[in-house]
DNA sequence: GTCTATATGCGGATAGAC
DNA sequence: GTCTATCCGCATATAGAC
């Protein structure tokens, strides 16, 4: 399981990394394996189809991105979301084929598309909890449907952000891609923020904004 | 030029229809000659490459976005914003694949690339423009900086809404996509708008939101 | 303009030696 | 586990007859 097991890794981590710059259609099992630098029959030894590995990084997206999310649950302070949104940025970020190519990741893989869609639903229920639990602790003054809609702008944000993001003009930046995704996120607050957790955005806003 | 440029519609429509049900990368030329009912032969005499229908159609979806989005720039009510809104949003709906799969548009017309965020951009300047507008109007009470969030989101919206909606439980629904894309992005409104545009707003809601 | 037939290449996947 | 060699199928695109 030694060698073994580290090839499969770096198939995984290869594949990772030509995805997220290619999508997945646009990469050839052959490119893969000249990227590890192994033979495209030893490839198919590890995995006996493009999907498999697909679907394999998913699983590990799935899993990384529901802890994230859920650490988001419980926040009682916007600095404490702010970490939580970076994280889950970051996440988002490392996989972002999964969001951005969704539509290939799901042709290739009929059945990741209600666990993409049930994924996604956790993550609406995780940020109507956060938003709402920062109502509660007094930091935002938020009716029920307005929590409940900046939930869905932020899961569309989690989702979406890196797509969108494409097509603006600053496209594909440099270092701080997850930070300006999470402060889009943070700053869809301000309408609804009171008390010196403004204060806490305006310095966001300076450093994230420009 | 008659019976020709017949031929060369039909093909450009029924690629509008299976590059919206599958995106570009997933239909062959065959088959679209097949839903023609013309040899492949044939499709390539019109179109000598695929990228050249992917091509034909961007132009068209960009002079009729550019025109629906240039109609909000005017906007001094909430109901006329709602309108230009459901009318662009009836358009990126009629050419959905080009923002959903806009990296397998980008990656077989690289020339596209720069016209794409061309165009993105003259939807925020245009967005932009609305919300100020609406803001001067005495509709929206909002600081500079908001209303530039505001048109981000709009645009945000625009470009990414239909990709976010596959996500999301409701998922291909029936008739009223654009209405509810639309929507959306007037409920983003919501935070900043004061006296009698309220009550529209939940009048819209209560139509869509459910 | 439209057809049939075909060239060409690539990507996924397998067989069998080492 | 890893390689080389190969098969198969599909998609783009072309050639040439009608």
């Amino acid at each position: 399981m030694g060698a073994s097991s580290s090839t499969r890794d770096r198939i995984l981590e290869a594949s990772l990394g030509l995805f997220n710059a290619d999508g997945p259609a646009s990469v050839s099992t052959h490119r893969i394996a000249a990227e590890v630098g192994i033979s495209p029959g030893n490839l198919h030894y590890h995995f006996r189809s493009k999907p498999l590995i697909v679907e394999r990084l998913f699983i590990r997206f799935e899993t990384q991105l529901q802890s994230s999310v859920d650490a988001s649950m419980s926040v009682m302070a916007i600095d404490d979301l702010w970490l939580t949104l970076h994280l889950t940025f970051e996440t988002v970020d490392a996989y972002r084929f999964v969001f951005r190519d969704i539509d290939q990741v799901m042709r290739g893989c009929p059945g990741l598309e209600e666990r993409v869609k049930a994924l996604t639903a956790r993550c609406l229920a995780a940020s109507k909890a956060s938003c709402a639990s920062l109502a509660t602790a007094g930091v935002l003054s938020a009716s029920e449907s307005a929590v409940e809609m900046l939930a869905v702008q932020f899961v569309f944000g989690i989702t979406c952000w890196y797509s969108f993001n494409r097509l603006m003009p600053r496209p594909s930046a440099h270092y701080g891609e997850a930070a300006r995704g999470a402060y889009y996120c943070l700053s869809l607050l301000e309408p609804h923020v009171v008390g010196e957790a403004r204060d806490y955005l305006n310095y966001l806003r300076a450093k994230y904004l420009r």
